[in-house]
DNA sequence: AACGGAGTCAACCGCATTAAA
DNA sequence: ATTTAATGCGGTTGACTCCGT
């Protein structure tokens, strides 16, 4: 407990309700910005990557916590790292509310699972995959795991879901391929740049400083201090926070996981935009067959 | 009910990059 | 121009939960 405060003790392993107030506090203040500060200052036991890290993967408002990637997020994901390699942070950029973390994760689970179901043809490395996946699927339909928790939407039924999650064939059913154009496919990197977003895009922060009206975060319910707050801190957790404060971001408390609704006019459309007709076979061309292999 | 394997997730570490002094 | 600190990123690990046996 008196440690936490000692010079140089450096907190490590799950974060506190506590803890995260003062983050967010924190944050609430000065921005997502002076990590390092956050320790030297004494109101936190933490590094300044730890820091941001809780930030990044917890905090941040927007985040689909607690969401399964939905199969079009899945695609997104798959495309975009035979595109770019294991470049989470970059393919993360894609993917409202999704972190580097949540990529990656999702990423490794999916290879394991590949790994077990396909033993004699291991994944292939990063660099390996960049130099294949031009293999030609003739089939525009597939079979299709029941349709994952988050996000059921009418996208999901209009694209397939390739590879990952095989389990009870039974569960599978028919759908149709989407329409992939490769021109978009192609400048999928710059059209995302265009992109005028409805709502505070991720990897744009609001300018906390210039408005005095900070944000407000939520608190968590129970208050349990696990180490002592120094007086610079308390100044930090005592404003009552806003309940609605996910309302500034033009969205609901994320507990129906909706946000796949949104997909389709903020993500990328891999070519799906205003060309819904053509070319369904487009998007397994770039998938290497180890992708389907699963369904021979 | 107990156990073990699989899946998921949070958080750490080390290295790379960027910004500031 | 160089050094140092801060930040960002990807890989990895360990704890936890779920599910089948």
């Amino acid at each position: 407990m008196e440690r936490e405060f000692e010079r140089g003790y450096i907190k490590k392993g799950p974060w506190s309700s506590e803890e995260d107030e003062v983050l967010l506090k924190h944050v609430n203040k000065y921005g997502p910005r002076d990590w390092s500060s956050i320790r030297s200052k004494g109101f936190l036991p933490r590094t300044g990557k730890s820091c941001r890290l809780r930030w990044v993967n917890k905090l941040r408002p927007n985040l689909k916590t607690g969401c399964k990637f939905s199969a079009e997020e899945e695609r997104v994901v798959i495309e975009l790292q035979e595109q770019f390699g294991n470049k989470w942070a970059k393919i993360a950029t894609y993917l409202e509310g999704r972190t580097d973390n949540d990529v990656k994760n999702f990423w490794s689970s999916r290879r394991k699972r590949m790994e077990r179901s396909s033993p004699r043809t291991p994944s292939p490395s990063p660099k390996q995959q960049k130099n294949k996946g031009k293999d030609v699927v003739n089939n525009n339909q597939v079979k299709v795991e029941k349709v994952p928790e988050c996000g059921s939407n009418q996208l999901e039924e209009n694209f397939t879901y390739p590879t990952s999650c095989m389990g009870n064939k039974e569960e599978f059913k028919m759908v149709n391929l989407p329409d992939l154009t490769k021109p978009n496919y192609q400048n999928m990197e710059s059209d995302i740049n265009g992109i005028e977003f409805e709502a505070t895009p991720l990897h744009t922060v609001p300018s906390f400083e210039s408005s005095s009206a900070a944000y407000n975060f939520p608190l968590h319910p129970e208050p349990h201090m696990d180490f002592p707050l120094l007086p610079e801190c308390q100044d930090l957790v005592q404003e009552p926070f806003d309940p609605n404060f996910m309302d500034m971001f033009e969205q609901k408390k994320d507990s129906d996981c909706v946000w796949s609704q949104k997909l389709g006019t903020r993500l990328p459309t891999l070519g799906t935009e205003g060309n819904s007709q053509s070319s369904s076979n487009c998007l397994f061309q770039d998938f290497s067959t180890e992708f389907f292999e699963y369904f021979a």
